[in-house]
DNA sequence: CAGGCATATTTTGTCAACAATAGTGACTTT
DNA sequence: AAAGTCACTATTGTTGACAAAATATGCCTG
């Protein structure tokens, strides 16, 4: 048994996660605000541990507090969805690197194995960008652990990828470029699996620049609007 | 008048910002366990705001909070810290890069004079380490704001930087290579200068990297002990 | 004498009432 | 009539008391 500490659950954990669920869900619409006696009997709480879980949720980014004036959802611009991108390129890149250098063999196996998955479901599910959207999670969440870097891990998962699927379940992976967005996960995959760190990087920069000019590029021709 | 809203100080900042400095400047040691009473004397604070600062640490990585068990403060090895400068190159080199395409000349004229104070400063308080590191906390500081991305700067500034500077006063800036790091400080600010963005990118990440190696080599040499 | 179990204590988690502040509306004044 | 000011209300910030849980201690048993 490798863990067998069962984490009680608190209150204040409970809370953190339905608002963050109902924040990236679009439940809770970005620029609404919110009163807390309101959240507190939409979620059955008690004030005190929704407030502990809105502070952790205000320095994650993901709301933004006045004092006495109430808390509201954070509403992020095209912009700065954009510059989202420019910062997962170079961190998801070093963590692709540091996969390559650091992964087990099993987790390669498994990285394999999960891209097959994936491509079953985009063959079965043909246009059914949700589960493309939650695999491309799955895909760069493997990555981020495999890196063995618990802070880079600890940004990626806790801070960015949160506030990009927030925007994902909303444009519903506008993306919408599965087949080649799979292919690119195989060529980053068989990088790691060759222990290639440089390739590795610069295959997943590359991903993910292309997956932030295409939404770019969406965004222009006003198809999508946030 | 830019900026007339005057941000009324709550009680939770106050403990948030007396509990970060206290854990920074190393008054509460890593991996000591401290209880919330205690705390709450030291700082003359009431368990309510407490709470809610202690979450905000938490979950950006300054402690680590176990259910019914107490908090403590996080303690990193030095493995760790080779991984936060890591992360701080590619961060950082991204920063450089979009300061170099952003920043408005004024700001960069600050710069410039930003490193004569420091150049100053050095060869004044020629050995007082301590200036050193606030200085170049200084530099690293304009660079992240002027990169225009809110994210990143968050991320550098909220997150990165407590975690860097709390080591960095324990082993009271280790680097000790002035003289060096402002050499390499001017060059990257040229760059800038230039709004040659991809050579501001390169200094930054071969600054940060040497930086890194310099600790490896003297926590190796056992001259360090975290 | 050592190990495990039960109890007791300390500490955290939770709750509900109180105080303070910002936003809102009506009123007065120019 | 418009603008500014004052008071009110509703919401947030804070406090202290209560309940639950985990660690520590001491006792009992093998």
């Amino acid at each position: 048994m490798p863990e067998a500490v069962i984490q009680t659950y608190t209150r204040a954990d409970e809370a953190f996660d339905c608002l963050q669920t109902a924040i990236v869900k679009g439940d809770l619409a970005p620029g609404e605000k919110i009163g807390e006696v309101e959240l507190c009997s939409r979620f059955n709480l008690t004030r005190g541990p929704l407030r502990e879980a809105l502070g952790r949720l205000e320095s994650r980014g993901l709301l933004v507090r006045r004092p006495h004036a109430g808390v509201k959802v954070v509403s992020v611009s095209t912009d700065e969805l954009m510059e989202l991108y420019r910062i997962r390129e170079v961190m998801e890149g070093l963590a692709a690197r540091q996969a390559a250098e650091r992964m087990t063999d099993d987790e390669i196996t498994a990285l394999h194995t999960t891209l097959d998955a994936h491509e079953a479901m985009i063959e079965q599910a043909h246009g059914q960008a949700y589960y493309q959207a939650e695999g491309d999670y799955d895909f760069h969440h493997r990555i981020a652990t495999g890196s063995r870097n618990a802070k880079l891990a600890q940004m990626l998962l806790g801070d960015l990828y949160y506030m990009v699927r927030m925007y994902r379940y909303r444009l519903s992976t506008a993306s919408g470029r599965p087949h080649m967005a799979l292919g690119e996960h195989r060529r980053i995959v068989e990088a790691i699996a060759q222990r290639d760190g440089e390739l590795a990087e610069f295959l997943m920069k590359r991903h993910i620049n292309a997956a932030r000019r295409n939404i770019e590029r969406k965004i222009a021709e006003g198809g999508l609007t946030i």
